[in-house]
DNA sequence: TGGTGCGTTCAATAACTGATCATGAATCTC
DNA sequence: GAGATTCATGATCAGTTATTGAACGCACCA
């Protein structure tokens, strides 16, 4: 799950980052309106997180220049408090939820949660495909009810895949919306990581849970 | 069990804090109502008790404010003796119970621990996970059925970790959660509560009740 | 005032994990 | 079918993170 952050007070954007890192979110975080269009645009964001003053494009203009851009994530705005007309604004703009500041971090990733579940960005807490499932919740994965130990980056890669089951996924696409950063294109750590996967959610070879597309990534096989 | 504290009077609310301290609780006090709503908003409050009668921002205001931001938390509220009225204003605002002032501290206390069984603060007052229970009434712990003795940190993290069992809890987490005030600290006393507690409730390292994520945090085992 | 309990800190080691490399297999292009 | 791409795979490495035993120091109590 990527996030964008666009916030400019770095007292609550680098801490509200770490939180989100910490809770399994990639996170792509920008200190203005102009740097958070061109992280929204040029990446994979799954949802973003915008604050309404902003200095160089305000927040509203900063999501409906998204939207006119095709750019559908859902979006929760931060409002300073008693700026209800922010908030309007920001709803009509585009986006999806809001929050009113100061907020504790808790409650905003209640918010994205719901707002997540709501937008389908994950439809249920629990994804199966087959003989693995993996609760989003937990963050734990069972092939055949029995636990299977996996590391923060190899359960992100099988959320990513889970997530959008029976798609076809690019490495790259993985990439984005794995690493904060823009990453080394000329290394197989996916491939490794999509190794590891296999060996530990099949390692009889018998479901083949992950299909190569060659040339065009992976998909998750949707059922079986 | 993190319990914020609105009282002006000053010779109400230091004895109760320090009581409340004393019974296992964190503690967030504030002398009004403003103050009040930061902490409110701001910690993951379990549980409030506040005073009718606040400078800045009455109590009824306060808890309407907490409701509004989605907070729910049970809340207990203390009025004057005689006026009942804001007894009523006060349930009707969110609160989930009062006390009439002048009182004693065991009264409130009693009333503290009914209202959190009630409402499913602690879901359940004996919280299980395999051989071991904790029970929240008599903070004692129990390993198949024998008694274990743990220091009020130990007990706090503990406590922490059973009340979210399954999730995966980041050690930001549970400082935040078991200290006043969240410091942050790079020290590794966590590790060392999470030695201690393992080394008492799993000494023969069978069970593993506490699971590590590395990088992501602890995680209490559901059951076994 | 000396002892005790407990939270914290320190330091050394152990374990893990993400990245990389090297090599071989599969698939595509011409 | 030869050569080029792309992917699979096992091994290894270095940096990070967790574990662990011990010691410290403060508060409390007798």
């Amino acid at each position: 799950m990527r996030v964008l952050l666009v916030e400019d007070e770095a007292d609550i954007r680098e801490p509200l980052a770490d939180k989100l890192r910490n809770q399994g979110y990639t996170v792509d975080s920008a200190e203005d309106g102009a740097a958070g269009l061109f992280l929204g645009r040029e990446y994979g964001i799954d949802v973003g997180i915008v604050d309404i003053g902003l200095p160089k494009l305000s927040g509203i203009e900063l999501i409906r220049e998204l939207r006119k851009l095709d750019k559908h994530f859902p979006i929760l705005i931060l409002t300073a408090r008693g700026n209800w007309q922010d908030k309007v604004e920001g709803l009509e703009a585009g986006a999806d939820d809001y929050l009113v500041k100061p907020f504790h971090v808790e409650e905003l990733l209640a918010r994205l949660n719901a707002l997540l579940r709501r937008t389908g960005g994950w439809s249920q807490p629990v994804l199966s495909g087959g003989p693995v499932e993996l609760d989003t919740r937990t963050q734990s994965v069972t092939l055949h009810g029995d636990p299977v130990e996996l590391t923060a980056y190899e359960y992100k890669v099988l959320e990513y895949m889970m997530l959008h089951a029976g798609k076809v996924i690019s490495k790259t696409d993985l990439t984005e919306h794995i690493y904060d950063q823009d990453w080394d294109r000329d290394s197989n750590t996916i491939e490794v990581f999509v190794r590891r996967l296999r060996k530990k959610l099949d390692p009889d070879e018998r479901y083949k849970p992950i299909e190569t597309l060659r040339g065009r990534g992976y998909r998750f096989a949707l059922e079986r």
